[in-house]
RNA sequence: GCCCCCAUCGUCUAGUCUGGUCUAGGACACAGGCCUUUCAAGCCUGGUACAUGGGUUCGAAUCCCGUUGGGGGCACCA
């Protein structure tokens, strides 16, 4: 699901667990060996210890450290028994030995350096009694033999990073070159995180999200072009080129969706009505509104669609909820609706009948013929064009706001129109009896 | 509690390193207007910000220190 997100915003990478590659395996439960040997190798040099503390006692430690004030960790019980106390087939972890004096130097590349107090330093466990590394011990191992030479993460990771330095420092080799970025924070100025907030990148997909737009968003999201550069909206090929580690903000980011939503309009604009369509075929089908392979008869309306609600999006779903009244039978208007401002019932009524009459004897079927015809009909009846149009609009889609009328009109067909002029023109006729009685 | 990071409009940010051109620029959102068959889109106009106190300096949004505020971390999770 990871990679189909990737892919999908655009990603690809030269090596990984489904191509392959040459620094593999990739799976963590296939190099377990590499990190027992490591491990035992930090034992050897004096850089690691075999612990078998209870999780109870540790607990217990912790709390104690906690009522005390204290930065919980470990309390070394188990740091100085000789080699052999704790033999290598009885349960046990093993630990980091970190240095009691001194300081270990993170450093940041957007930062500078950050100093850590050794002392502060947890005796972090590398390997678990499950005989599985924690992260911090399969990372660097796997870092360093695959050849990773810059590591970007959220500052969320700066506090356990000297960990790490302190195992490159152990094995002795060369750090990566580090990154902390700013975290993204959610509309209440917390972290965004799984359980808080956060979305999937498949999500964003699904909620109707171009691809092309996230991917540019989130460049944007604590990186600037700076330099006076104004441009907001910029083609993946431009990001990669203008990217620059150096110029992200630390300060952490709110998660707009209003700015995401914009920009995701802008790209929905940008897109030529075959690709919209496209895009846009998937949530119809979705949505029960029409068959999937599309026959013939449908894609002519859809092709109508597309242009009248192109920049009426700014999520691909938003076209459900702006079309259903081409595809599925509507809800009979209220009068209410049917009878603009400053018009009688009457008035009302005799408007419709007369639509019906226009459209009717109109040859083609068609948005460009419609519209002088109406406006003619509108100067004879001395009504404004308007006032025919909104009720035409409601008459058929029973929507006060519903895209450019006579391409939908157009696209609803002659017979559905004028079937839905007619139950318009009933609704009229009983509302003006119900009144009169 | 302890440690770490950060601080310009409501939000994302330019400007900060290399003090003066910043009566602080842009974008989103918001308000008003234009256009208009509704809604959008587009165009025009408007309001709103250098957290605070002290230094350094002829001069500070820009450099230094304190304070306040926000965020993060403190697992046999990642």
């Amino acid at each position: 699901m990871i990679f189909d997100s990737l892919r999908w915003l655009g990603m690809d990478w030269d090596e990984g667990p489904d191509i392959g590659g040459p620094c593999g395996p990739y799976t963590q439960s296939e190099r377990l060996d590499i990190y027992r040997q490591k491990a035992a190798e930090l034992i050897d040099k004096g850089w690691a210890y075999r612990c078998n503390c209870t999780p109870e006692r540790l607990d217990q430690v912790r709390d104690e450290q906690r009522a005390r004030g204290e930065t919980p960790k470990y309390d070394g019980h188990c740091r100085n028994l000789t080699p052999d106390a704790i033999a290598p087939d009885e349960p046990h972890v093993i630990r980091l030995k970190v240095p009691q004096e001194g300081t270990t130097i993170v450093h940041d590349s957007l930062r500078g350096d950050i100093v850590f107090d050794n002392t502060l330093l947890d005796d972090q466990i590398l390997l678990k009694s499950d005989g599985f590394p924690t992260y911090h011990l399969a990372v660097v191992i796997d870092d360093h033999l695959m050849g990773i030479t810059h590591v970007l993460r959220g500052d969320d990771w700066i506090s356990s990073t000297p960990k790490r330095v302190l195992l490159y420092r152990a094995f002795g080799w060369q750090p990566p070159v580090y990154a902390h970025v700013p975290l993204v924070l959610g509309a209440d100025g917390k972290k965004l995180g799984k359980r808080h907030g956060a979305i999937s990148i498949a999500e964003f997909r699904r909620m109707g999200y171009l691809p092309e737009a996230v991917f540019n968003f989130l460049a944007l999201v604590g990186w600037s072009p700076g330099e006076g550069e104004e441009q907001e909206v910029f083609t993946r090929e431009e990001l990669i080129q203008k990217f620059d580690i150096e110029r992200i903000n630390l300060a952490p980011a709110v998660f707009s969706y209003e700015k995401l939503d914009w920009m995701n309009g802008v790209y929905i604009r940008n897109l030529s009505r075959e690709a919209l369509l496209q895009h846009l075929i998937p949530f119809w089908v979705e949505a029960g509104f029409i068959p999937y392979p599309v026959p013939a008869g449908i894609l002519r309306v859809l092709e109508i669609m597309v242009p009248l609600v192109q920049e009426r999006l700014k999520h691909l779903t938003d076209v459900v909820e702006l079309t259903d009244f081409i595809f599925t039978d509507i809800a009979t208007p209220s009068p209410e609706d049917l009878i603009p401002k400053k018009t009688t019932p009457e008035q009302s009524l005799e408007i419709v009948r007369a639509i019906v009459k226009e459209l009717a004897k109109l040859v083609s079927w068609d948005a460009e013929s419609m519209e002088p015809a109406l406006r003619e009909m509108a100067a004879e009846l001395n009504v404004k064009a308007g006032q025919v149009f909104n009720i035409i609009r409601v008459a058929t889609s029973n929507k006060r706001v519903a895209p450019p009328l006579f391409g939908c009109l157009e696209a609803l067909g002659r017979e559905t129109t004028l079937k839905r002029l007619g139950q318009a023109e009933d609704v009229l006729v009983s509302h003006i009896a119900q009144q009169g009685s």
